[in-house]
DNA sequence: TACCAGGAGAGCG
DNA sequence: CGCTCTCATGGT
């Protein structure tokens, strides 16, 4: 892979592993991680802890590197790696988006921003918990899902955490039962992500094999799951499979298109659609990571 | 308190 | 199609 980072693990006397990542571009790890793809990261004393499939770490950035640090010896990083998508080149990606003053704002805004390339199942799963919901709920209830049904994991001594847990299996929510999700606060969501782990755990739906889909046929797959329309749908297609022209059009992506491109004019959602899906380039689901993430930050800041 | 949240499905004309 | 209502729950 070009950029591939030169990995140097080194063990310590606890057992534990530490691993340090070089970079050759920016990476901000509060806007990427907390930026509403994923739903599991917490900010602790010494970094950010979260859970990638079975293994609990803690994330920091160190000078121009990252740091990751497991509660146990790890010898094969390619899940991280892969998860944080450190080996993608950003000074690839930005300049394909178009040049015009909201991207230009965006971008400034949101330096290091990246997208993550996460497990299809969790990602699912954890966007059929996300309709109508804020993400400090999605993160409630997720967490509430892990403690739950989910695996236990050792945490890493960095995260201060005394315990943690994987995200749950389809084949353990399909046992859950619908009172069991919604034991978890999901509400109306549950019996969507019961079918959906239903499916998946029976073989019915293959989420592996989706990956050698083309997008829409990935797509219209993922939209035959009661609860996963459009949206969701891209956003599984985004962040768990890479399919980088995806374009998850909700609330706060509709606000920028309305707001940014088209201010004080009243434009129909089918010529939003239109837009979004014609004006940012092969990398459009990344341009609307940027967009999102502005929108959001510019919020809590009060002014733009 | 009232409003709304990284939506989707069903019912309607 | 395009519109409206509803769904469950809790943050601000």
């Amino acid at each position: 892979m070009p950029g591939a980072p030169l990995i140097s693990p080194t063990q310590s006397l606890s057992q534990a592993s530490v691993l340090r990542i070089p970079l050759d571009s920016d990476y901000d790890l509060e806007a990427t991680l907390n930026s509403g793809q994923a739903f599991r990261w917490q900010l602790t004393e010494r970094g950010w802890t979260g859970v990638i499939g079975t293994h609990c770490v803690c994330l920091r950035s160190q000078g121009r590197d990252l740091e990751a640090e497991t509660a146990h010896p790890v010898s094969e990083w390619g899940w991280l790696t892969e998860y944080l998508q450190t080996g993608l080149r950003l000074e690839v990606v930005l300049p394909t988006f178009p040049d015009d003053a909201p991207m230009r704002a965006a971008l400034a805004s949101c330096r290091g921003l990246r997208l993550l390339r996460q497990d299809p199942w969790e990602c699912l799963a954890s966007f059929i918990l996300s309709s109508t919901k804020q993400i400090v709920q999605i993160r409630q209830i997720v967490e509430s899902l892990c403690e739950r049904y989910g695996e236990p994991l050792p945490p890493p001594r960095a995260s201060g955490f005394a315990r943690a847990c994987a995200f749950p299996s389809p084949a353990r929510l399909a046992l859950a039962g619908e009172t069991g999700l919604r034991a978890c606060k999901m509400g109306f969501r549950a019996p969507y992500l019961l079918a959906a782990a239903q499916r998946v755990a029976a073989g019915q739906l293959d989420l592996a094999r989706l990956a050698a889909r083309s997008p829409e046929s990935a797509r219209a797959e993922l939209m035959e799951l009661p609860g996963v329309g459009p949206k969701i749908a891209d956003c599984v297609l985004l962040f768990a499979y890479g399919f980088q022209n995806a374009f998850p059009l909700d609330v706060w992506v509709l606000r920028a298109l309305r707001q940014l491109y088209f201010p004080g004019r009243r434009i129909q959602l089918a010529r939003l659609r239109r837009f979004a899906a014609t004006h940012f380039g092969p990398y459009a689901g990344y341009a609307q990571q940027y967009l999102f993430h502005y929108m959001r930050k510019v919020k809590d800041e009060g002014r733009p």
